[in-house]
RNA sequence: GCGCCUAUAGCUCAACUGGAUAGAGCACCAGGCUUCGAACCUGGGGGUUGGGGAUUCGAGCUCCUCUAGGCGCGCCA
């Protein structure tokens, strides 16, 4: 059964759809004209894997959509889509009530897939779905450098780089950065805060600043400072303190956070620091800009911004009375800089309590010519449970999960997962008792589980059966796999590349964790159902070759989640 | 008071952007290893998708309204 071979090897999977498509969509437009219709709005149609395999391998739903705008029975034009054979691959076409175009692919079709996955390995899955929409800029994380990170930014980076990734992966340029607030109050506060821990260890007992940062970290950090320093900043004026203690407190706590993402598998191209906006004058750069284009006006001795303009409810202050420029000001300084160098499409990745700011910065964004280029997503709330007790968290009291300890107790792998699993604006419960005693039972084991299996099984292959190894990588026996639970993973294999570019387009990343489980799912039910290493060659060799796509395609997987692939567990 | 997020199985969450019988994990019940990794698999119970209304061939998903929880509403960051 070789009649469609060489087929398979000029198009892939998705470019076979893709044609598979457009011929429908000449038909459905063909019908169009028949009767008459030449509206604007073309209905598209939008071809998907069915979710169950009686209605056969595809189907689209798009003979309903084109009814509605047409006025017409959705059942005659879906029997017009398949009144006609004599498409490629396909075995059988047809349409069901109420509308729904079904498709079956020919036996040939599903091992094209496994061939594909081998000859293109790590690139397998790789599009250019997404290639229109960059060069794209995904902001996140963009913490104070106050203190530790805590265990929502361990939310907010896993999303945001799982989402770059993704991004990456369906062939959107992207680019990475995270903000550093070192600026303003709140640093003084750090450096007043700093300072009280330092003269107290020199036995000048003083009291934190009403407000300030109560956490031990900064003991520790007093410690190295008198070790450095020793007692000079005891009698240091106070603006030369505040300024050098500040620093010196920034510097060590953004290295701090650096390295916690680094062990977090969270990688940026950029830093930007909200210091060096002000000394460049980027920001005042920037609000001239802004007046330049008719944005702003004086009021009460404040420049503010004509928010309200862009959808805002109210106008903001970018320039306060006393002359200092606002943290609105340093953020349209930071995002006019984006825009600068090239970036089409901004993301905002922020925490849950600045939800209040989204609509000033679009308005920014805005203001500065951009409308509409600019996305913010919310990281809901992780909320701990330790026993069955919910454990609310305050800053003030520095009863704060540190993402450091999460990856200390859960490790990183279960806790990026963890994190991925769920959709970015849903509240987050993180039961950390469960995570560290059951551990074994965390969805990201049962995945690693199947990869590690896969490689043992690979391994015993090599112990006597090289030559069928061998044929497995080249795929040449591939047309043997036409068991139902074989299927399975090769369709579920093949929607690989299409469900990462619709998760990234969808913000979604807990989409492609879920994948990682569906596909370990099926591969399991393959290792039940059908015995690898068997007695018929060219079947040990067509399974290993699966075992081996497979397991591409779930190291694949789980590289964008930043979840590591075990040869053994 | 205004705004944003959320409400789906006992618990934690999905549902491919409006499609076919709402699915997973945990928990519970009953089974499956003499063999490639049982950290696995098979089967079962469990649902008025918070309430009500609207839109249409079709709604967990869109719109209105009510209820409940979370968060925000500064010339703070």
């Amino acid at each position: 059964m070789h009649h469609g071979r060489a087929n398979y090897s000029v198009m892939g999977y998705h470019e076979q759809l893709d044609a598979l498509a457009t011929e429908l969509d000449t038909r459905l437009r063909r019908l169009a004209s028949s009767w008459g219709i030449h509206e604007g709005q073309a209905i598209e149609v939008a071809l998907g894997p069915t979710r169950d395999p009686n209605h056969g391998d595809f189907a689209t739903a798009a003979a309903m959509a084109a009814a509605k705008a047409w006025k017409r029975d959705p059942f005659e034009i879906a029997t017009a889509l398949a009144s006609d054979g004599s498409l490629q691959s396909v075995a059988q076409i047809q349409a069901v009530r109420p509308g729904f175009v079904n498709i079956t692919m020919v036996p040939g079709f599903w091992s094209g897939v496994v061939r594909e996955v081998l000859q293109r390995g790590a690139d397998y899955g790789k599009s250019h779905e997404l290639e229109s929409r960059g060069p794209m800029l995904v902001e996140f994380v963009s913490a104070n450098p106050t203190g530790p990170l805590v265990v929502v930014q361990g939310r907010s980076s896993a999303l945001g780089a799982t989402l770059v990734a993704m991004l990456r992966f369906a062939g959107c340029q992207t680019s990475s950065e995270t903000y550093v607030n070192d600026a303003g109050t709140q640093l003084d506060l750090l450096a007043d805060s700093l300072y009280a821990r330092y003269a107290t260890l020199l036995e000048r007992e003083t009291p934190l600043p009403v407000d300030g940062y109560a956490g031990e970290y900064l003991i520790d950090l007093a410690q190295a400072l008198v070790a450095r320093d020793g007692e000079q900043w005891l009698s240091a004026p106070q603006d030369e303190r505040r300024a050098a203690l500040g620093r010196f407190a920034r510097d060590a706590i953004v290295e701090q956070q650096r390295a916690d993402l680094d062990r977090f598998r969270v990688h940026f191209d950029r830093w930007t620091s909200e210091a060096t906006l002000h000394d460049s004058g980027a920001i005042e750069k920037a609000v001239q800009e802004l007046r330049a284009l008719g944005h702003v006006y004086e009021k009460e001795g404040a420049l503010w911004l004509h928010s309200t303009e862009f959808g805002d409810d109210k106008d903001r202050v970018l320039i306060r009375s006393d002359g200092r420029p606002t943290y609105l000001a340093a953020d349209a300084a930071y995002h006019a800089d984006k825009l600068r160098r090239g970036n089409k499409y901004l993301i905002d990745i922020l925490g849950p309590d600045h939800h209040g700011y989204i609509a000033r910065l679009s308005a920014i964004v805005a203001a500065l010519g951009h409308p509409g280029s600019l996305e913010v997503l919310l990281a809901q709330h992780v909320t701990f449970k330790r026993g069955g007790e919910t454990v609310s968290m305050s800053k003030r009291a520095g009863d704060v999960v540190t993402l450091r300890e999460v990856m200390d107790q859960v490790g990183v792998d279960a806790a990026r997962f963890f994190f991925i699993n769920r959709a970015p604006e849903s509240h987050l419960v993180f039961d950390m008792e469960l995570a560290v005693e059951q551990s074994a039972k965390n969805p990201v084991y049962y995945v690693q589980y199947g990869h590690a299996r896969i490689a043992s099984i690979l391994r015993k292959a090599g112990e006597g059966r090289e030559h069928l190894l061998e044929r497995a990588r080249q795929a040449l026996d591939v047309d043997r796999l036409n068991d139902k639970a074989e299927i399975a993973v090769i369709r579920r294999i093949a929607d690989f590349g299409r469900t990462v570019a619709r998760a990234a387009d969808a913000r979604a990343p807990h989409r492609v964790a879920e994948y990682t489980h569906a596909l370990a799912t099926d591969f399991h039910g393959f290792y039940t159902d059908c015995v690898v290493l068997g007695d018929d060659e060219a079947l040990t060799s067509a399974r290993l070759s699966l075992c081996i796509a497979t397991k591409t395609v779930l190291a694949s997987a789980l590289d964008l989640l930043g979840v590591s692939a075990p040869e053994t567990m």
